[in-house]
DNA sequence: TGTATATATGCATGAATGCGCACATATACA
DNA sequence: TGTATATGTGCGCATTCATGCATATATACA
């Protein structure tokens, strides 16, 4: 009973560990980039020199930023003749956070 | 009608931003504090020295570590005589991931 | 072709931060 | 009191990373 309870325990700690993206909560969760996902929040598609406007860096800060996110699949990308589209990839970022969320529960009940 | 809809996206766009306490998951979200919460959660309260025990790094790095996690929430701290014993804060973690999905939800069905 | 626009990349710099050692403080015990 | 244990803090070092400038690439247009 113990041990089963013990067990139990570990397999929530490697399912926390397996469900939670690391990298792209990181990514998230730097100030300059959670600035970037509210102006896309509000504004939706925006190009990468709409975007940089809106900021205080130079347009290569805010790229690099917008490739980051893009790479964790936090922002979708969309090559239109010289622009660059980027949009908040709505269901990916919904899901990490549902998905964690679950898990969170399924570790605290126990 | 266009006006209003742009004004509920810029509302969600400050709830998002108010709802979201980003020095909450910028703690919580780097990789040396992800693995002590993974260990808590496994083996649940425990002191410092318990918890250095299970890392490489020196006991003065871990400290500050477990500090910051409680500055922000995600750890309780406990004083018993000499020792300091931290665990999780399930309920608030569990809070803010509830809230920051809620949010989400909200501002990618609009 | 030449020019303007949009973006991406190489590189150097500065700031933030993780890290460990040494030391300080606080408590328990003989 | 003296010693051992547990933790916290000051400080310097090393690494990461955000930033901006200059430059390269790619496309649109005259």
């Amino acid at each position: 009973m113990e041990m089963k309870i013990q067990n139990n325990v570990l397999e929530c700690g490697r399912n926390l560990e397996k469900s939670i993206d690391f990298d792209f909560y990181k990514t998230l969760f730097d100030p300059m980039r959670s600035e970037i996902l509210k102006f896309l929040a509000i504004h939706g598609k925006k190009n990468t020199t709409e975007i940089a406007k809106n900021f205080t860096q130079d347009r290569s800060v805010i790229s690099r930023h917008l490739e980051l996110m893009n790479r964790y699949g936090i922002l979708n990308k969309e090559k239109q003749n010289r622009s660059t589209f980027y949009e908040i990839n709505k269901e990916l970022v919904l899901e990490k956070f549902e998905t964690t969320t679950n898990n969170l529960k399924e570790l605290i009940q126990k």
